[in-house]
DNA sequence: TGTACATCAGTGAACGCGCGTTCACTGATGTAC
DNA sequence: TGTACATCAGTGAACGCGCGTTCACTGATGTAC
């Protein structure tokens, strides 16, 4: 990776390089233990400088959070253009952008970013009500994104059990969130890649006819 | 519910009672936003009171995480117990395990207990190693002793795709994690019961030959 | 080209509040003889 | 049955530290005329 792309690089912008410690730092320990003072020392300027970028702590969760919605589309993006310019059929198009879901987390090993809406979720009080929004809006996206394509999937190739196309798209976020989880807790960053292929297994099987 | 049996009321020891009302607090707010001193207040004991029963807030939490461990082994033991009195067949056993699962989770929805360990595995700096080990052991007893159904599953019913059966019992505890996530993300505690029930659909395709 | 002013990206010191923790002490209950 | 002592389940007040936040100020750069 270039020097010049870390986004913890001298010169980047302060205000990049608050986002990307602070983001590293929260995964780590969780927002309320990371203090003002280490993310402001981490970047070398003042605890002070600090609040000339963020008018609050608050203010910092709520950019982390939305860049990581603003992230998480586009690598969305990403991987349902690459699907659709390699294969027409909606399933096999489902199966790869899977497998490449799954490769994501192979190279990240360890820091999820997707965890900050996690570990957001379960720490209510912090964050206003445009945060919980935001975050309640991340998910409906992701949802309503897949859901469509399990649709199409259904036109082409009827499951073998009714599913609701909705359920099935809450269940990948589900299992990318909860395989976060188990990794970080087993000790074990490759339990969240197992859960995506195994997850694709799932799929193929639901869909495939005989 | 008995009201001799709420574990909030004053008749109860005044330990079980911190436990109780330390564990609501700490699912809506997270551990670093729930003081010691509102716990002290909602158990009507002094600040001081509360470090005659916990030495330390870190031993609130370890007691909490320990307790959490053994009342969810109890559950699975219940739901074991019930589904092999009720059938011979490892599938359909599972099948109905899972229901039963997904019923715990109508009945109490919102207040999932389940996410101490979820929203402990977020916040690595508070706890000791103790405390992590008795954390990953709880994910590994999920494991195995779901990873022994399936694999008596397989014997009886081999699978259409060649899965293995520790990620299979990975995902119920992913999907669980996840789902809980989810439902509270989204303000739909259905999300989770629904969840457990697709799984439950998936499993039976994938175990339901020809 | 020089001067005046404005904006940007901070600094350093101070404030005050809340929180976890400690400590000497206390009243009620239990136990030994 | 009475007395002495021990333990249990706390209380009340104090301490000190860290944290988020504020505020007056500053040097560097940009812009107008």
């Amino acid at each position: 990776m270039p020097a010049t792309a870390d986004p913890r690089s001298a010169r980047t912008p302060t205000r990049e390089r608050i986002l990307a410690v602070a983001q590293d730092a929260i995964i780590v320990k969780g927002f309320d233990a990371t203090s003002v003072d280490e993310i402001a020392a981490a970047v070398e300027i003042s605890r002070a400088g600090f609040f000339y970028h963020f008018h609050d702590k608050n203010a910092l969760a709520r950019a982390l959070i939305e860049r990581q919605i603003v992230e998480e589309g586009e690598m969305l993006n990403e991987i349902t253009a690459r699907a659709s310019e390699l294969l027409d059929d909606p399933l096999q198009q489902m199966l790869i952008m899977m497998r490449l879901m799954a490769e994501r987390y192979v190279e990240v090993p360890g820091g999820y970013a997707g965890c900050i809406l996690a570990s957001a979720t379960y720490q209510d009080r912090l964050f206003d009500a445009e945060v919980k929004a935001a975050n309640r809006r991340a998910h409906l996206v992701w949802r309503e994104r897949f859901r469509a394509h399990f649709d199409c999937i259904a036109v082409a190739h009827p499951p073998r059990e009714a599913v609701d196309a909705g359920d099935m798209a809450d269940m990948l976020n589900a299992l990318i969130e909860g395989g976060m989880i188990l990794a970080r807790g087993m000790g074990d960053p490759q339990v969240l890649v197992r859960q995506v292929l195994l997850a694709q297994q799932l799929v193929k099987v639901l869909y495939s006819g005989p």
